[in-house]
DNA sequence: ACTTATGCTTCCAGTCATAGGAAGGTCAAG
DNA sequence: CTTGACCTTCCTATGACTGGAAGCATAAGT
């Protein structure tokens, strides 16, 4: 199976999936014009791979999580403890946006929208004293 | 001011505020030794990006409200449009979290978490049909 | 006067997970 | 035998910084 094919049911793009060989998720082997070649077990890491991503994993989870799949005696303790880092950060960032968007939708409840110049959200921007906005810990 | 004092004052980090210098956010001017010199009206702009920032608005968001807070003939209109696009914008990137969060929360605690190699949480990255999962629109 | 330390400068590279595109080889169909 | 679809590698760009090297400037201490 050529990459084409292994694009369309993985469902990732070839891209992807040549920038999963390069940093060594995966290891297609070749065909004789040089080709890559995807067997049956490439095409099941790569639908893992995409189903990972899409729940949020990073890469390097990914490998974590594509390492423990291959072996028959993990733990489940160690998938579990992957899943629940990456929990708690997908739970991080959810309070930090909703925190932006509580007061984000204030300031717009707050702005006219009409065409004259005042507005609350760029008096919020250009007033906030630095030491007493909640910026510092966005990084 | 140097730019390390513009950096307390701000809370911005210094090699931040020559990035943003970089990308034509700000001109400081300089001193005879070639040092930047920030004014009252730099460190205003500085904590005007930061707050903006914060709020998650893009730099590229940050030029044009920089622009509209320069502007005294501008519509509060045009400001309100750039926050909701961006109210938005935040309001899709939770939606998405929230919908990782559910599936993974369900597989977390399908998970044992024990030494034992049975894993519903591998078993689901593993299993997917390409066709039927929630990976499409996550892109 | 000399050393040390801190602060400033520029420039280059790296991050993360790809996406875009150029230049060129391969293959099946008409 | 040419067209077009597919494949290859390599280089560059994204966003918003961050890290670090190499080299001046300045202030403090001895």
């Amino acid at each position: 199976m050529n990459i084409g094919d292994a694009a369309q049911l993985s469902g990732l793009p070839a891209k992807t999936i040549r920038y999963y060989e390069d940093i060594g998720l995966i290891e297609p082997s070749r065909s004789a014009n040089g080709y890559r070649s995807f067997r049956e077990s490439d095409l099941h890491k790569l639908t893992f791979l995409g189903r990972a991503r899409s729940l949020g994993f990073t890469i390097d989870d990914c490998r974590t999580l594509l390492t423990l799949y291959r072996d028959r005696s993990r733990a489940s303790a160690d998938v579990k403890h992957v899943a629940q880092d990456h929990l708690a950060c997908i739970d991080r960032k959810i309070i930090e946006l909703t925190e932006m968007r509580r007061t984000l939708s204030h300031l717009v409840e707050a702005c006219a929208g009409d065409d004259r110049p005042d507005c609350p959200i760029l008096a919020d921007l250009a007033a906030v004293v630095p030491g007493q906005s909640c910026a510092r810990q966005s990084n």
